[in-house]
DNA sequence: ATGCGTTTGTGAACGTGTGCACAAAGATGG
DNA sequence: CCATCTTTGTGCACACGTTCACAAACGCAT
């Protein structure tokens, strides 16, 4: 477990998470402009091009010790190295791509991929129907050939894109090899040892999260936002009321209402939804 | 635009964005259990089953005003209901899908897409060769297309899986059409007006954050980490200096054109004016 | 040198998210 | 009906992240 030294900060070498995060968004703005000649830019035109906001920029870049020039800006060559660096792009990085479907299909072929660092040092698949296709000019492998690859090609990081019945039993083999970083499609919770990080990119979580705020403004349309209007949440009462008798009914005893008490809380905890403060009722 | 009602909640309905990024994970855990006949469950289990903590899973049920049953637990179906409903999940989505490349295809076929309430409305593609193919059973239809495909089957949320390049526009076009959530999977920062709601999925970033952390365990592998170790930040005068002449040089030598100044003003005009992005390759 | 305009770097305030720990609420058994 | 046991719901404290706002630093002109 990690604790935290003394709580003065868990610095010393802590770039905080969040400032990580962005930082490929700036390398990318950044690259951009190289490519444009661009000498210098201001925190300002690079937190716009990044799509953030300059003070957060000029934070983020503070932690990486980096050094602009005060009424000039940062050099953007120097930038693009620095951060570079300190993602760890300036080194080489052969990645394993295992589950050949579509998707890993589509991930092999992905250009952004070599491009900074990221090499793809082998395909891999369970299904013999799919070994000894291509994808991308690269042959796809079997899964047996895992170990020995990873070893050889001295792997560490590896991408699972295989149907999410086989993902754990993937990723445990990966890291067996010695892989300690891992990018999961699959949309399953990966259970790994200490040290080894996983990352996941799930598309029907991030599809949810749009619904349910494409459905808060569908319901807020109508009218502007008072703070009484009828959420759609309003017309769950009887659905409540249901809902209770069907935990009631699971819970196997049969009997009907053996106590007033429990739809007395029912109707307490239905008309309490709206602000949702009435749990505690200090005596 | 927003202001805070009253300054005693902006909720109302105001369920934290860290928690609907959890809902989905729930939900997920909750189906499988469903799927097994499981009634009942604890906020222990299901926050095993789902990759958190169980007191933040409880916190985050308190939001949306759900109810366990103390002693007890939660009643599975309940809440696989009330999760979809609150997510949005038990209304129709259609989504439409623009780029159909590789990465389209992997969409267009994938499982977890019409599984939870998604529904496929087109497939788009600005390309000849492409219109009239089909993936997933479905027809490759022309961008052209989109504009009536959006109001006649009202289609609320689009997933751009374009080049880089033609992203932003594929966006504005969409936003124009009615679409008001976006899913994209392009490396472009996407500027949008107010209301239309933009996610992000980007797998060369994620591949770099997982470098970043890689880096790191190499680095400090030797040794365990004192805290007194030299810090990029402090350690950085000679960096500095360095930059310094690296800069100097730059705006001297290197590029014999460059005169601060001028370049000054020209990359200001030119970064203040435009967001359109000359077809830059993905980093 | 000195002063002026510009832009960085950061202290401090604020907001959001997390985790602990415990009282309250219900189930269960005597 | 009471005691006991389990598990929820949440107050509280703390960590993390964001934003503001401003002094310090730098280039440049005079």
């Amino acid at each position: 477990m990690r604790r935290t030294p003394v709580g003065r900060q868990t610095r010393a070498r802590g770039i905080p998470e969040a400032t990580v995060a962005r930082l490929p968004l700036y390398l990318r703005a950044l690259t951009a402009l190289s490519e444009r000649s661009v000498p210098t830019v201001s925190s300002e035109e690079l937190a716009a091009a990044a799509g953030v906001n300059s003070a957060k920029l000029r934070k983020d870049f503070s932690y990486l010790g980096s050094y602009g020039t005060r009424g000039v800006g940062y050099d953007v060559e120097y930038l693009v190295y620095q951060i570079s660096r300190e993602l760890g792009l300036t080194q080489d990085w052969p990645v394993v791509i295992v589950g050949i479907g579509n998707l890993g299909h589509a991930l092999a072929n992905y250009g952004g991929f070599a491009s900074r660092g990221f090499r793809v040092a082998a395909l891999l698949d369970a299904d013999p129907a799919v070994v000894g296709s291509s994808a991308a000019g690269l042959p796809v492998r079997h899964m047996d050939e895992l170990e020995s690859i990873v070893e050889s090609q001295q792997v560490s990081i590896g991408v699972i894109t295989t149907p999410p019945g086989a993902a754990q039993q993937v990723c445990d083999r990966l890291v067996e090899a010695g892989v300690t970083s891992i990018l999961n499609f699959a949309p399953t919770v990966l259970t790994v040892p200490d040290g080894v990080d996983v990352r996941k990119v799930d598309l029907s979580i991030e599809l949810q999260i749009l619904a349910f705020h494409e459905q808060r403004k569908a319901g807020e349309e109508p009218e502007d936002e008072r703070e009484e209007e009828p959420a759609p949440s309003r017309a769950a009462n009887p659905v409540r009321a249901a809902a209770a008798k069907l935990r009631r009914a699971a819970g196997g005893s049969a009997k009907p209402e053996a106590k007033p008490e429990k739809t007395d809380k029912a109707q307490k905890s239905a008309a309490g939804n709206d602000h949702e403060r009435p749990a505690v009722m200090p005596a």
